[in-house]
DNA sequence: ACGCTCGCATCAGGTGGGAAACGG
DNA sequence: CCGTTTCCCACCTGATGCGAGCGT
């Protein structure tokens, strides 16, 4: 990371003044002048992730692109420019709207997303470790196989999150994310060899301060920041098609604020608090013996999602914040208020004998009609029976196509960014965040986790039940890696995606529904920022309702009817 | 007798809350 | 003084080990 220090000259190059009096960015997500003030700051900030457009979008305004798709000859960094990553930056993840038509779903039309390489959306600093290779690195080739697609597995989840602006607590010890990131990668070629590493770069120039309920800037960000900002994932390198095969998950990625925490470097990310950040992802390919190659022919590429965003914080600022962490984490359980009320009840009134008894369990049901079931995989992938994956830091297998959901289903919850899409127009939405597509799909992703026995979990899941991997890529990749390709094509085919999209649209809850899961079972904490969205009565329809029966939740309810069912269970006393 | 499954107990580690400590 | 950071706490998850029960 050498980019990160001593550059602080950068940041007040483009943007008037970053530390005048605080400003209320936070907003970027809402307020359309924050968007624009992003960008034309980006435009000078060379060294800072600057989400262009996505910034001043609304994660809530549905936003037609699913994918974000860069040429590939838009994607490199120059030599010249700030960016030091000569591989490929995607900016992934926006969601296709509703109304996502298939001309729009086609690579054609994303050619113009952002280059995060150059102008306005340079991430700072820019990632130079694994000797720093990477700005050695050429253009990725276009041939097959050689550019990846890469789908944010929880982005749900995230961008549940995102909406009130992500916050991450670091501490000395290390504090592990909440969302993790979890991808699904395709498109790398099977055989070669590659290293995923995730690094995690600071988002923009300025520190921030919860103020008044909301996030607000207030002076320029600490540039000199020190420490480690890139983890690699254990498994690397490994294949092609050990990293296709399954959910590549960071959970054990820890996040601390300890400088001199240099013994365990390589599980910790040193990252400043109120400062926000950007994580990205790194694919590179590597030589067979493991060794970053710096030929003429590495490949590198790096992906980034807006809705990972987050400001790292030492205590949590935001209320909402806290509540979803609560809500969410399985570890954080402890702090939830009506706990009892909805995890002790009797059995038989929780869940039906199923093996869908326990979040996991329902993850592991083979069954098409979880479609929320990627949201539970993705997050606590590593919380399942170790014998289920191929490691720690890893989700299920995608194996087994049995137990994953239907292909329809599945193409539209994935949401890929890649290279591969190329020409083009994009369009000034092409970054906004939709949350549209995941409503329908992840809903069920926003509940909390845990619910049904722990003891269920343990014995009867584990160990009778197949196990299905994460029930999106295993339909959308397949789960034979010969698969994987194929599928891959139709979903960014002109016709696939689209049909899929339109399959789950009806389907589709809102994501807000589990917030109204949230607000109607466990909403006890107010929010100076006031009201959110989510509990708007439009958001609120059927999941509060809904009757949870496992059986008919596992068996034959399709995904929208599931998830009502899914959802009564929480909400039954 | 052997192997397998299941139930339970134990332990390490993760979680946010809250108070105390720290620092500008 | 006020905002931020650190530390400890209770609670929870997940992994593991042990023994009981059952079938072969």
């Amino acid at each position: 990371m050498l980019g990160g220090e001593g550059e602080s000259s950068t940041f007040s190059s483009s943007k008037d003044a970053p530390d005048e009096r605080c400003k209320s960015p936070a907003v970027d997500e809402d307020d359309p002048a924050a968007g624009s003030r992003y960008t034309e700051h980006g435009m000078g900030a060379e060294r800072y992730y600057i989400p262009p457009t996505v910034s001043k979008q609304s994660p809530e305004t549905p936003n037609p692109c699913s994918f974000i798709p860069y040429t590939p000859s838009g994607t490199v960094y120059s030599p010249s420019s700030a960016g030091r990553y000569p591989s490929s930056l995607h900016l992934g993840s926006v969601l296709p709207p509703a109304g996502f038509s298939p001309s729009t779903a086609g690579r054609s039309h994303f050619s113009s997303a952002y280059q995060l390489g150059q102008g306005p959306s340079c991430i700072y600093p820019p990632y130079t470790g694994s000797g720093s290779t990477l700005s050695n690195m050429s253009l990725p080739t276009s041939g097959p196989g050689m550019r990846a697609q890469v789908y944010l597995c929880n982005r749900p989840l995230w961008l549940k999150f995102h909406r009130h602006q992500t916050e991450m607590i670091i501490t000395k010890q290390g504090r592990r994310m909440f969302p993790f990131l979890s991808f699904s990668i395709a498109g790398l070629n099977m055989t070669k060899q590659y290293n995923v590493f995730v690094e995690v770069v600071l988002a923009d120039p300025n520190h921030w301060r919860f103020q008044g309920g909301k996030w607000v800037t207030c002076g320029k960000a600490d540039n000199s920041s020190q420490g480690n900002k890139v983890y690699i994932h254990p498994e690397s390198p490994n294949t092609g098609t050990h990293w296709m095969r399954q959910e590549i998950s960071f959970s054990k990625l820890k996040l601390t604020n300890n400088k001199g925490n240099s013994h365990s470097t390589s599980q910790m990310i040193v990252l400043q608090s109120l400062h926000k950040y950007q994580p990205r992802l790194h694919i590179v390919e590597v030589a067979e013996d493991g060794v970053e190659d710096i030929s003429s022919d590495v490949k590198t590429q790096s992906f980034l999602f807006p809705e990972t965003q987050f400001i790292a914080v030492t205590a949590y600022q935001n209320t909402d914040i806290t509540q979803l962490k609560i809500d969410h984490n399985p570890f954080a359980k402890g702090f939830r208020d009506n706990y009892d009320s909805m995890y002790t009840a009797p059995e038989n009134d929780r869940l039906t004998p199923s093996p869908t008894a326990s979040p996991r369990a329902h993850q592991i049901v083979p069954s098409a009609r979880y479609t929320m079931q990627p949201l539970f995989q993705d997050q606590f992938v590593n919380n399942l029976p170790q014998h289920r994956f191929y490691n720690s830091e890893r989700a299920v297998p995608q194996t087994n196509n049995l137990l994953s959901p239907q292909p329809e289903d599945a193409t539209s919850q994935r949401w890929f960014v890649t290279s591969m899409q190329q020409g083009g127009n994009s369009t000034s939405t092409s970054n906004k965040l939709d949350l549209t597509p995941y409503e329908g799909e992840y809903s069920s992703s926003l509940l909390p986790y845990g619910w049904g026995s722990r003891a269920a979990y343990q014995r009867k899941v584990t160990h009778s039940l197949p196990w299905s991997p994460r029930p999106s890529p295993t339909a959308i990749f397949s789960e034979d890696s010969n698969k994987v390709k194929p599928q891959i094509e139709e979903v960014n085919g002109s016709g696939g995606l689209i049909s899929s999209w339109t399959d789950t649209q009806p389907a589709a809850l809102s994501i807000d529904k589990a917030d109204s899961y949230s607000s109607t079972c466990k909403r006890r904490r107010l929010t100076i920022n006031g009201p959110s969205t989510e509990d708007s009565p439009a958001d609120i329809k059927c999941e509060d309702s809904a009757a949870p029966n496992s059986s008919s939740y596992s068996k034959e309810a399709p995904s929208s009817k599931g998830m009502a069912a899914y959802y009564s269970f929480y909400t039954n006393p």
